[in-house]
DNA sequence: GCAGGCGCGATACTCAGTACCCTCCGAGCG
DNA sequence: CGCTCGGAGGGTACTGAGTATCGCGCCTGC
């Protein structure tokens, strides 16, 4: 009929209704105390409007997680070759965290969820999985044709995704005081500097090699090299003898 | 009694005619279109013994994995302060391909499931993270009090456990032809480099020296530098101590 | 004003997972 | 010898997530 008081609150959409009721009853009587029945009660409803918004019940928990992979994504296809491939799946990274950072209060409570309940674990493992998956098919696109592209991509995508959730869940482990963009940071410059090469480091030197005199021939790992060059040699000359005598690529 | 009584622990009881049981019908008719009550119907077994011995649905697809996390762990757990961690570890990881390649068939059927049921996929994410877990709880026992020790720990974790997959999976997507070993050696290797410092001491250490002898300040051009590093240092690394000595980009 | 589309609700069904209770069987004990 | 006890397996019934189907009402476009 014309009127309107029988509708919810000038239209936040249904979805905002689900996620509100739902993260009520969370709270209130954790998750597996919770149906779905209950949650659709609670926000007035019908039961299979529910399932239109989330395709499962553990959805409803991470309702933003789906527009921050969309997002990450177009990042990813908007970079070009003239960005570092680790810095930009770093900075990608970070979307991430700006969404956590933007209702830190929410943020805190899922966070509370997810570590007591193994479902919602196990689901969240799923969602990262799937950011995970997207640097790394960046960055194997930005490798191929480097000698061991598809490993260095899964490698650093996950040291990259394990950083950040460090330094996120320690923020969150706080109930999101303090700086959390600064801890991430610090979390990705550490993977920064163990991958970011210096672009196409070009290579090397002059070199002898031992343990402990001549003769010494690939010894083992451990063991020691020692390098003399001249002081205004060029760098790359000094690396293309390293790599010589340590018979590396 | 009469046949077998002891020794082996007569181990395989019905769990095994359930493992048998459901992979058949999963390579039959697809693992969501078969129910748990056809695997017990065709194992011959009341449908409540399925969930005495595994949990969930899914746990039958991977029977043997909590057996190969409790092998990880007590390997992690036995180790010693003799032991250099990441090298440890990459060692624990290499116990899980063991359990793979023990059974190569067995393991391309199961790969094959798991890339095309989202499910199982899901599951076996959590199952992996178990495994990270382990690697990184015992590299943060062993990093504790080193400056970001967790974030070492939780860094080098992931990427053992992305280097690994990245092999296995490889070898399982070839249907298990080839040397998985060989594989992930390479692949952990890679990791190994990366992360592995000689125990607590940089990468390298280059000394400047100069024809006029010590307290000769950046010397001229023409003086030599004596760089002193472990044969498995990383490259780059070294690189970047030259750098640092010499000043230079 | 009418027709069609669609968002929503209601009912009913499948199946995973759980609770409860039963039986069978071997072991110990009166 | 029979009784009990305990544990492994089976059967029945229930909860709740997720799906299929239908029907209604509202809004839009002709």
């Amino acid at each position: 009929m014309s009127s309107s008081s029988a509708v919810p609150a000038a239209k936040p959409p249904i979805r905002d209704a689900l996620v509100a009721a739902a993260f009520r009853l969370f709270l209130e009587r954790g998750y597996e105390q919770t149906t779905v029945d209950d949650i659709v009660a609670l926000a007035g409803v019908g039961r299979r409007s529910f399932f239109r918004y989330f395709p499962s019940k553990e959805d409803v928990v991470f309702p933003d997680h789906e527009g921050c992979l969309a997002d990450m994504t177009a990042f990813l296809a908007a970079s070009g070759p003239e960005h570092e491939p680790v810095r930009r799946v770093c900075d990608a990274a970070r979307l991430v965290l700006r969404m956590y950072a933007e209702n830190p209060a929410f943020s805190v409570q899922r966070y509370r969820l997810t570590r007591q309940v193994p479902g919602l674990r196990a689901y969240e493992l799923s969602v990262v999985w799937r950011y995970e998956r997207a640097l790394a098919e960046y960055l194997r696109g930005r490798f191929a044709g480097r000698p061991d592209g598809t490993l260095r991509a899964d490698v650093i995508a996950a040291a990259v995704v394990a950083a950040h959730n460090n330094a996120l869940r320690s923020w969150l482990r706080s109930d999101g005081v303090g700086d959390a963009g600064a801890a991430v940071d610090h979390a990705l410059a550490y993977v920064h500097r163990t991958y970011a090469r210096p672009a196409d480091a070009p290579a090397a030197a002059a070199v002898r090699s031992g343990p402990a005199g001549p003769g010494g021939g690939p010894g083992p790992a451990g063991d020691v090299v020692v390098l003399v060059s001249r002081r205004d040699a060029p760098l790359w000359r000094v690396v293309q003898e390293l790599e010589t005598v340590l018979g590396r690529p």
